[in-house]
RNA sequence: GGUCCCAUCGUCUAGCGGUUAGGACACCGGCCUUUCACGUCGGUAACAGGGGUUCAAGUCCCCUUGGGAUCACCA
């Protein structure tokens, strides 16, 4: 056990969506990694915007990826009497001030100033002191010194330097009394003994104040490691336009959770010419200082490529267990046929997503399905009737039903007749299958059982008349 | 507009002064083959532009251009 404190702070105004998702996986990498704790915490001062079902959407999302917590979620909504303790610490010091301004005017100032060509920050109108105007609301403002540089070594993009004059007095308690965003963050990284900060690079611009307002409250200033971005395949901000966002989403389209955290963690991290790695391989492998400084476009395309191969990699029995759902959304009781493990083995290779899976098991389980009107045309033919008799006769008589003694009694059966496999192949497979893709016809007859094989056989003699 | 960040194939990236600029996804061919796939072999494809520094620049510096973030009593 490392003393390294990282934490994930997400504000649970939605989903975990795939960027936040990266972020944590990244703080949740180097936690483990460094043998280090790792930290959940709800950033919620927003009342009005955060829910409960947020929070267990987040939560959710971050179980289905395998990202475990050592200690929280802490929720900063409870923490309120903490931050208004450090609020007056900074007032009672002369490191804060009451501000009288109404929203309307610094409005009408900011507008002013924009139209001017000026900077549109706060111009200090309360920070050396007013009269008290009795009973008026205030807000209170961080006195930021405005001279100055402030710097820090950012873990990913390098240093980073802004002039303390392009900072302003940030609120950092409402006129309701509630603490503010950029406020909190530093009570509780600070508090919390947050060592690392690694979060979205829409923070740099926070940075500074930041680290000016751990200085002012003495404690140390963490390092800082601000991640880029993900962008959709028009290099615009990753939303719903491009596709689904949320991590949850991904499972219900039939991804694997290994394929979705070996595809995020590649983009912006890489590992020589490495593109899959295991869960071990990745806290052993990662480091926040290997992550790319730019952003980057999510490419659905080489996830599926990932998901295809996790997919083919995993033993049958687990994915059987996973594409249940998915079978049962097509009104399918994997129970009511053949052995779903053996069904999934058959699939593995020719499927990307357990969605494809689940749509290319569904013949095993419809004993009346449909032909497919092209295949039937050209391969059910009365040419084939007698051959496909033939065949089930033969089969019938089969003791060895494994794929090999299936196969076997197929090479003898084309040997009889003089013929080539091409000649029977496929009228077998759109008898048993429906349709002329399909997975390779020893292994369905296997999956399908004898009886079942037959049975199909026989269908489609009777159906060709 | 101010501040800040970013810039190698279409995409994710390797590269950390000297390379025929490598890999992966996607795409296009060949092979394999009972279909679809898998697999396999091969191919198309990139250093944004301009100045420096250096014997030597994708690599270091500056500028331009182009993207993006942020400027709230949101987080």
């Amino acid at each position: 056990m490392s003393d390294v404190r990282l934490r994930f702070a997400p504000s649970p105004t939605g989903y975990l969506h795939v960027g936040g998702a990266r972020t944590a996986l990244f703080n949740w990498l180097l936690s483990r990694r460094e043998k280090g704790t790792f930290i959940l915490r709800i950033e919620d001062t927003d009342v009005a915007r955060s829910t409960q079902e947020s929070v267990d959407a987040i939560l959710q999302g971050m179980e289905w990826l395998g990202l475990d917590w050592d200690e929280g979620p802490f929720y900063q909504s409870e923490r309120f009497p903490v931050y208004k303790e450090f609020v007056e610490k900074l007032v009672a010091e002369g490191k804060a001030y009451r501000c009288y301004c109404t929203p309307e005017e610094l409005e009408a100032k900011r507008e002013l100033a924009m139209k001017e060509g000026r900077k549109p920050k706060y111009d200090g109108t309360c920070r050396n002191g007013v009269e008290e105007p009795g009973d008026k609301p205030y807000v209170i403002r961080f006195k930021a010194p405005h001279e100055g540089v402030t710097v820090f070594d950012d873990l990913i993009k390098g240093r980073i330097a802004f002039n303390n004059d392009e900072l302003d007095d940030l609120i950092i308690q409402r006129s309701d009394g509630t603490p503010t965003y950029n406020f909190v963050v530093v009570i509780d990284d600070a508090t919390m003994g947050i060592t690392t900060v690694i979060r979205g690079d829409d923070h740099i611009n926070n940075t500074p104040r930041q680290i000016l307002l751990y200085e002012a409250l003495g404690y140390p200033v963490p390092r800082f490691a601000h991640v880029p971005m993900i962008l959709g395949a028009d290099k615009t901000r990753l939303s719903k336009r491009h596709g689904a966002t949320s991590v949850m989403a991904y499972r219900d389209m039939g991804f694997l959770p290994e394929a979705m955290v070996n595809y995020l963690v590649r983009l912006g991290w890489s590992h020589g010419d490495q593109e899959i790695f295991s869960r071990e391989e990745l806290i052993e492998k990662f480091s926040i200082e290997a992550v790319g400084k730019s952003a980057g476009v999510f490419n659905p395309d080489k996830l599926l490529w990932l998901n295809h191969h996790y997919i083919k990699e995993s033993a049958p029995e687990r994915l059987a267990e996973l594409l249940v759902p998915f079978m049962k959304e097509r009104g399918i009781d994997p129970e009511s046929g053949p052995n779903l493990p053996l069904v999934v083995k058959t699939l593995q290779e020719r499927s990307r997503t357990l969605v494809e899976m689940a749509d290319g098991a569904i013949f095993y389980y419809q004993g009346d399905f449909a032909y497919d009107e092209q295949a039937a045309a050209k391969h059910l033919v009365p040419d084939a009737a007698p051959l496909l008799k033939a065949l089930a006769d033969k089969l019938e008589a089969l003791a060895d039903c494994s794929q090999t003694g299936i196969e076997a009694l197929f090479k003898e059966f084309i040997a009889e007749k003089g013929i080539k496999l091409g000649q029977v192949g496929p009228a077998v497979r759109v008898s048993l299958c429906g349709g002329t893709a399909s997975p390779g016809i020893y292994e369905v007859i296997e999956a399908l059982g004898k009886e079942e094989a037959l049975r199909r056989l026989r269908r489609a003699v009777a159906i060709i008349g």
